[in-house]
DNA sequence: ACCTGAACACCGTTCAAGT
DNA sequence: ACCTGAACACCGTTCAAGT
């Protein structure tokens, strides 16, 4: 044994990533183990450890692979539709979808938390900001002549609240399905925000 | 050793829930364990699976304490603001700062997760349910004519959306806080909605 | 330089054996 | 009846030793 040079360093990390995917996909957070990782890609967990600083930083890029996912979806659904308060619908309900279809990457997402010591790194966070950025653009395009910290506000508030909506939705069936299911929910939210803040913004 | 007796069966439930919350309180969910808890009530393993199931069982035994904490205080915000509109808020509020100030617990009720086989106990349903009805009662009497399903939809919009802006809070730092507090978002919702909502109602 | 295998300090859960 | 202690099958992480 030792120095097989089998793989390049790249090749063990993005297989140790893809194998990670999968266990989440397939088992969710919980079913995620270095030695399980370790034994599908073939190596020790050793070698794995030599490729990555702890358990953390393979789920972050597991991670990081959901959001980017999920980021061309709702720019696909941003291009999609032309109009501006449509388009702000089809965004949150693409991103209610992604949230129901691939569940278990969804609530990797959210609820896995880093250690006290250990800091997001930089290429995360700014895939969560590119998520950002594409409701912020819908939002702003809803009503152009608003200033700046006024668009922010309203696409984090939406945001936050979509968000919510997915969350209670997967979490548990907080709802009987039938009264109200979340896309109804997603409507009255986006139908009632929208209809008040774009009103306001044409007084002023 | 074997039949010690110091403690009945109830007094050594009560013991390991209190340890648990404990736990929970000063290094979240991660820092319970089965052994510590028997370590601290002054049992070995065995007799803790012996009055309980599982680690889950304690873990929901402790969640249930908290929710039944949050309800007092969204009663209490009920109670406390005559006026229906300002009243919603009052909770709102509440809630957030609840998250913020017990964020460790906050946390503890919406990243656990059961195992599959595992069903949530109607005891525990019963205090989420709970929660609701303080909502439910505060949008009802502030559209008292409206058709019951949807004072239902509008509360459960507003709880899921109030609860993301939480989310988001805690989990991470999303925002800027500079530029867009979370109080800032609850205002932006709350306001918005409610003004489309109960200006709706009043045409009907 | 690369990789292994064993070690350390932990988990949840079970159950024969002791009083 | 009540409680223990050891056992089983797992964790994350480290590191001396081998090629």
């Amino acid at each position: 044994m030792a120095r097989r040079n089998d793989h390049s360093r790249e090749e063990i990390q993005g297989m140790a990533i893809d194998v990670t995917r999968t266990l989440i996909s397939s088992q969710g957070l919980e079913g995620v183990s270095a030695r399980k990782i370790a034994q599908q890609i073939g190596y020790t967990v050793g070698t794995l450890y030599q490729n990555f600083d702890n358990i953390h930083e393979l789920i972050l890029h597991a991670n990081a692979f959901s959001l980017t996912q999920l980021l061309r979806e709702l720019e696909a659904a941003y291009r999609s539709e032309p109009r501006p308060r449509e388009r702000v619908v089809r965004i949150a309900e693409t991103y209610l979808r992604f949230g129901q279809q691939h569940e278990k990457q969804w609530s990797a997402i959210f609820r896995h938390t880093l250690p006290r010591d250990f800091q997001m790194p930089d290429w995360y966070q700014a895939r969560i900001d590119a998520l950002f950025a594409v409701i912020e653009n819908a939002v702003r395009e809803l009503a152009p002549r608003r200033q700046k910290q006024q668009i922010q506000l309203a696409s984090r508030t939406l945001w936050s609240s979509v968000h919510g909506i997915c969350m209670l939705n997967i979490g548990d069936k907080l709802y009987s399905d039938q009264i109200a299911t979340p896309h109804t929910l997603l409507q009255s939210l986006i139908h009632n925000y929208l209809s008040a803040w774009t009103a306001e913004g044409s007084q002023a």
